[in-house]
DNA sequence: TAACACCAAATTGTCAACACTACGCTTGAG
DNA sequence: CTCAAGCGTAGTGTTGACAATTTGGTGTTA
């Protein structure tokens, strides 16, 4: 009966936890930096109790790292650790490919066409394109993952790896290059999905990581 | 200089962390049951602060869900969240071979066919066939994991997955059958791995894990 | 009998204080 | 001047108490 619809607090913990992890993945608190527990409970109003549990948590999501008797550092990846990363997602996001083309449906397909058309649109009002061409990317990867029908699949991609790749750019600060080859790569994934073939559809997500990883290895070379 | 080597505890939480976890993991803690707090903490003889950050770090590797206000659960999987983990390790040891393949030396090899020999040795003293079998055959996944070179990967396989497959089995009391083929299956992965071929040992791997799959599906049937 | 409201016990969430450890700094000896 | 030992502070680890919430049961009423 209680009409309150915004109070919707659950813990101190739980909610510390979202505003840290934003934090961390933009970047707001330095990769590689101290998370110092007195400091940081006094700037969120809360106890070093609840705080601690949310560190915690970000250990999980292998966000932090946590020492005995020293404290949690924002982790700070390494190139060789984010290509690490790469090499999982592909083999992962292939994965997620193959699964969907077995299950897509014709609605799925449409969405797809849209989220791309959208992208495609907000590239060419140049001035954002750097910031949309990250995001739209990212929901494009995000909606086959959770076409796959894998939870799991859906929440160790999009709940770990994702943030942990949106750190390793923020820390670059290394923009997104080569958007027009993702795209046409993005439409033949799509095809591929349409048709229904697992297979094809494997193999260029795959190759589509791959080239995404090759061009952060020619941008460190340089 | 002092020689004491046993007494390196650590702190309370991680302890703790490490008994609870291989108590779900063995079962002793039922899948589905109710993580007490207040009943934990006098039986572990710590206070309830260390004893939840515990459960926070089980929560991040899948072993507990957590409710606000009520409490976390042993978690408790089914036949498709198994499937899906299935799904997940096929994909990623596939890759652990193929980087396997790319830098394994003939020690390496060595290691792995002595491994596989004390495998085969042990299981042909009958009485103890199911749980060796179980052993044995962790130990050869790990270290192909390892030879990856891939720590994240490592990581993902050995620190999460795993874990969770024997909850399963443990969960659902089923032993791992069909030793024989999967022997085969072994040295033909080695052989491939030998010989550097990386595409040839990732497909056999991927085979090897999707037998085993199929087996829990069968199991499942009748 | 069924449904509703209310109460009580148990459990979780939160806090502030205390104990212990690591680390930088001063101080003193060589 | 160099280096080692010891002290002091800042920060982490741990605890027990208190507040808030869920949950099961009890009793009342339609």
């Amino acid at each position: 009966m209680d009409a309150e619809a915004l109070p919707k607090t659950s813990t101190l913990a739980d909610s510390v936890f979202d505003q840290l992890r934003t934090a961390i993945v933009k970047g707001e608190l330095a990769p590689g930096s101290k998370v110092n527990e007195p400091q940081l409970s006094k700037q969120y109003g809360i106890s070093r109790g609840p705080l601690r549990e949310a560190i915690r948590r970000l250990e999980g999501c292998k966000l932090v790292e946590i020492k005995p008797n020293v404290g949690a550092k924002v982790v700070s990846l390494n190139i060789v650790q984010a290509l690490e990363i790469y090499e999982i997602r592909e083999s992962l996001e292939g994965l997620a490919c193959r699964l969907a083309a077995a299950k897509i449906t014709a609605d799925d397909c449409r969405h797809l066409r849209e989220l791309l058309a959208n992208h495609e649109q907000q590239i060419e009002s140049v001035n954002y394109q750097l910031y949309y061409q990250k995001e739209g990317d990212l929901d494009f990867h995000y909606l086959i993952v959770q076409l796959s029908g894998n939870r799991r699949l859906f929440n160790l991609l999009c709940g770990e790896l994702y943030h942990l790749l949106r750190l390793y750019r923020v820390q670059t600060s290394s923009e997104p290059s080569r958007p027009i080859q993702a795209f046409k790569e993005h439409h033949q994934i799509v095809d591929a999905l349409e048709a229904g073939d697992g297979e094809l559809a494997e193999l260029l997500m795959r190759r589509h990581i791959a080239s995404a990883k090759q061009t952060l290895i020619n941008q460190l070379d340089q």
